[in-house]
RNA sequence: GUGGGUGUAGCUCAGUAGGCAGAGCACCGGGUUGUGGCCCCGGCGGUCGAGGGUUCAAAUCCCUUCACUCACCCCA
């Protein structure tokens, strides 16, 4: 047997109503906030990756799917749709029609990572971005629809974390705060922070271990650190958000794992997860356009692992499956025609009709449609041929009705309520 | 890349002093002539993850390997 590829898996029918139902909602409401569909594809050129998630990040260095077509390109699978999202802007100078533009995306990231609990090699996120204003309000209001989008989805036990990451002016005064910081206390970290320090000294404030845990709480601060402007900047996202009631908790150790990002930092995390409990996260980007070979533009954006969510969600995947309207519980090969011809009439009334082909006893298509779930079981055989009639069965209720043959259809039609999701 | 745990029927799992491969659920049929769920009876279904070794005999012991899974790492 030929089985899927290790990290990647298939959604199976059993949980697309769920993802569906999610994917659709997100679209409503990035739509209500103004957000436009952005398609982009799967592959791009290495170097869009390596230029803005950084040539040092792990991203980069050992997990991308990269590979040389047979023209002798570096292509490589996406890790994550923002470069992407932003190479279009600049591309197709989206930016001199409007500078300002929310666009949203949703499709599958690549990551060679060792697979565990909501971390896959193939996983799935929505994204949005907004380019052209470097208003807090902006940053507030995006962190705002996400929040939004959780309590839809009516998650339990989510938290938000914010922070800030100061921009070109502040951040290098932090740094090396930081860094004299670790040099002094460079006993008390373990193996792996003493790797860190140097490529990513910001990820020691996350560290695991507990002497470590211990010793960053000494650390310098980033917000500490900003500049006024940073500073007003992060006040006043802060102040958004309390305008609108939305919890939040600082965490000054809040990184992320991308190069680009810039002041506003933020993430929402969900503790049932297990290690990998970041759902969504993002931020502020000012410096990535430019970088890109664009105008000189600010960015900010979020992304939301769909697979996590989808995790949080497990065993409300029923509630969206469609059921059959009725089932045709035809006997005999007379009926069975008559049947068949019936359900595609049903049909192109957009009623959800079901049959058996095999032809079996009238016990064993009730079973069948018991299973199914079916509202309604419309009984036909010799008899009610005989008779010019058919048996309509309500299940739930076990009603039965004797229905003319003549305008069988939109009898049948009228019964049914064709806007019911499942049948029950 | 590093560690731990687990691989037996479609699913959840039993099965060690090595001795005929099991249960529950699911699926199919039946419980008198044309009515679902519950109950009863019967049936279908397995290269015991794969390869090698020890043995008269291996799901069980030994070696190798693969997969899944959780954690480190990293991140959505």
């Amino acid at each position: 047997m030929i089985k899927l590829v290790r990290g990647f898996k298939d959604i199976l029918p059993a949980d697309t109503a769920l993802w569906q139902h999610v994917e659709a909602l997100a679209r409503e409401l990035l739509e209500d906030f103004g957000f436009y569909e952005l398609r982009i594809p799967l592959l791009e050129q290495t170097e869009l990756f390596s230029r803005s998630i950084g040539a040092g990040t792990d991203i980069v260095e050992k997990e991308m799917y990269t590979f040389t077509d047979r023209g002798g390109a570096s292509l490589t699978l996406r890790p994550e749709a923002t470069a992407s999202v932003v190479r279009a802007y600049v591309q197709h100078r989206l930016y001199a029609k409007d500078p300002v533009w929310k666009l949203y995306t949703i499709g599958p990231m690549f990551r060679r990572e060792r697979p565990q609990k909501g971390r896959y090699r193939q996983f799935y996120q929505i994204n949005a971005e907004v380019f052209g204003v470097d208003d807090p309000r902006t940053d507030a209001e995006l962190i705002l629809l996400l929040m939004r989008f959780m309590g839809r989805l009516e998650l339990p036990d989510i938290t938000l974390q914010i922070n800030s990451l100061g921009c070109p002016e502040c951040r290098p005064r932090f740094k090396n705060a930081l860094e004299s910081f670790l040099t002094s206390h460079s006993g008390q970290l373990c193996s792996d922070c003493l790797r860190r320090q140097d490529q990513n000294p910001l990820r020691l404030f996350d560290c695991k271990v507990p002497s470590c845990k211990e010793t960053m709480q000494d650390a310098p601060s980033v917000l500490d650190h900003l500049c006024e402007t940073c500073r007003a900047h992060f006040g006043s996202v802060k102040e958004s958000l309390e305008g609108f009631q939305v919890p939040y908790q600082i965490n000054h150790g809040l990184v992320r794992g991308l190069d680009y990002y810039t002041r506003t930092t933020f993430e929402v995390l969900a503790e049932s997860l297990g290690a990998q409990d970041a759902v969504a996260g993002g931020g502020r980007y000012d410096g990535l356009v430019k970088a890109l070979g664009g105008p000189e533009q600010p960015g900010v954006g979020f992304a939301i692992g769909l697979d996590r969510l989808i995790e949080l969600l497990a065993g409300r995947a029923q509630v969206f499956e469609k059921r059959p309207h009725v089932f045709i519980a035809a006997i005999g090969k007379r009926a069975q025609s008559v049947g068949f011809q019936w359900l595609q009439d049903l049909r192109l009334q957009r009623v959800r009709a079901e049959i058996d082909f095999e032809n079996r006893s009238l016990k064993s298509q009730m079973r069948r449609a018991d299973k199914l779930e079916a509202s309604y079981v419309l009984i036909v055989g010799d008899r009610e041929l005989d008779d010019g009639i058919a048996v309509l069965r309500n299940m739930t209720t076990k009603e039965q009705e004797k229905v003319p043959l003549e305008n069988i259809i939109s009898f049948v039609v009228n019964r049914i309520d064709t806007t019911a999701v499942g049948s029950r």
